[in-house]
DNA sequence: GTTCCTGCAAAGAGTTTGCATTGTG
DNA sequence: CACAATGCAAACTCTTTGCAGGAAC
């Protein structure tokens, strides 16, 4: 069974051949870099990920590409707590919500199978037909040395 | 019974009286905005709102006062679809959810009593105590002639 | 009169765009 | 070798900030 990343290079591959765009070596990096290494990521963290390990590559192509991804459905984008959007790639993943700390701004997954039938019934009730629904719970914490505390901290610090 | 724009005002009053703050014509003329005039807001939208009534008013006043009326519980922020923050009157309203269109930008309010139990699993499930939570439904309206597609398309033609 | 608040304009953050250059097909 | 994609820098949008003048208490 191939891995997540494998799959995503085959349906980049087709979707790239299916419009007559070009493989270029930028649009495969990004895309490995997100099956492999990141997650809940923004475009500047990406960037600067790339960057950091020797790629030469321009914010442009950043978002082009992220752009390309999320319209072939490899990758979902969010608008979370703050201004700005969130990445994180979608094959071989299940539909699923997020909880946000918001004394540490860490990201949590959590998949609850009967909000899918309350976004039916909404959608139901309005005569409108869903597309996808976002669902993030702002939360505190309850532990009192919570793990992730110290990334905020050198986050905030940068 | 006194109205929602009536306790609001009682609301900023107090706030102001014991933070030692300024009742200025400012803050109150972009309170009664939000609370008889506006509903789904951004910031841009109830500038142009101020200014076009007669009112003159800065930029960073009505970033100042939205500010303000957030941290007092009188108006709630949201981070919906597009990268901008969206404003609305929470005195006198019961927790509600938002059904986006996709097509026309229309926003509809609705409220899910079994939304909350998720909401609390969730919380117990992580060790995490809930704050509050956004859910927001992207979809499409079903009815050919949508009422609201025009508003969209003047509000594209700006 | 003191201090807070406003208006203005400039700065910032994140994202998009225009255009010459590069490189895929 | 045509033309899509890249890199760079400038433009753009939304929001925040610094500061001088003005208003509330």
């Amino acid at each position: 069974m191939p891995s997540p990343l494998e799959q995503a290079i085959a349906a980049l591959d087709n979707h790239i051949l299916q419009r007559g765009l070009r493989r270029t070596e930028e649009r495969y990096e990004i895309l490995r870099a997100i099956y492999t290494e990141l997650t809940h990521f923004d475009a500047e963290t990406l960037h600067r990920h790339l960057t950091e390990k020797g790629m030469r590559i321009s914010r442009a192509t950043v978002y082009n590409t992220l752009e390309l991804l999320v319209e072939c459905g490899l990758v979902k984008r969010y608008t979370f707590g703050e201004n700005r959007m969130l990445y994180e790639r979608s094959l071989g993943r299940r539909q699923h919500d997020h909880i946000l700390c918001v004394s540490c701004g860490h990201i949590q997954e959590f998949c609850d199978p009967q909000l899918g039938t309350i976004v039916e019934n909404v959608g139901t009730l309005f005569h409108m037909k869903p597309l996808r629904h976002e669902l993030v719970i702002y939360a505190e914490c309850l532990r009192p040395a919570c793990p992730y505390r110290q990334e905020a901290i050198t986050f905030a610090e940068k």
